[in-house]
DNA sequence: CGGTTAATTAACGGACGCGTTAAACATAGG
DNA sequence: CCTATGTTTAACGCGTCCGTTAATTAACCG
């Protein structure tokens, strides 16, 4: 079972229903019919999906009559992104340039 | 199926097993025997998940004789930073004052 | 050739993910 | 109270994921 936070927010984007609610709720707050309208796929499915992402802290949930609104937290994107950033260097031409500095500066150190 | 590649990539980086493989392939190229001896799993369990990341174009291949070597491909980690940039923000605090910054000079433009 | 080492493939089992439809629950409002 | 609306829960099917052990493939080496 994928019990980590990280898992958890890894998981719940690796679907892109999932991923496109997230790209409405950038959008602003909307309830769960409103979300759904979009997509071909029923009701309850929508539901699991919103749960998925509260539970992996995406969203939060509020309500407002017979309505729930949900209401996008990136927070996790951001430990998401923070993780990554750890191999920003295997990618990033900038970081590799600043890499290359610092080596320089080394070298220079060395040898004084 | 999760056929497009961001949902690859997010559903290869679901599993906090093959998190700390790529974590040991930033440290250089690796066998299969190397990369299973800190897990206990069978060798056949990590083989399947090296199959998942080089799927996902997080490590490429090579055979060397018998042995198999993995190496570490962040480009599928940046397309997966760039997504989640959408979102920056929604969490970033420096983002979120030069969101400021430029709702002022708007402001300002407007009021000219 | 025959044995050893490295790794993958095959076959299986259990858990989980994602969808469905039908039923239940919650709230508003005549 | 009864009904309409919005949403969730229940029960099920099916495919995939993750692990296992056993068998197979591939390459080296005495």
């Amino acid at each position: 079972m994928a019990t980590d936070r990280l898992s958890l927010i890894f998981a719940a984007l690796a679907d892109p229903t999932r991923r496109a609610i997230l790209a409405r709720l950038a959008e602003g707050e909307a309830t769960v019919s409103e979300l759904a309208e979009p997509f071909a796929i029923s009701l309850p499915a929508i539901s699991r999906h919103l749960k998925v992402l509260e539970h992996a802290g995406l969203i939060s949930r509020s309500r407002t009559a017979q309505w729930r609104s949900s209401r996008l937290e990136a927070e996790p994107l951001r430990e998401a992104t923070e993780w990554m950033d750890r191999y920003r260097r295997f990618w990033d031409e900038s970081f590799r340039r600043l890499d290359a500095h610092l080596r320089r500066l080394q070298e220079n150190e060395e040898s004084s």
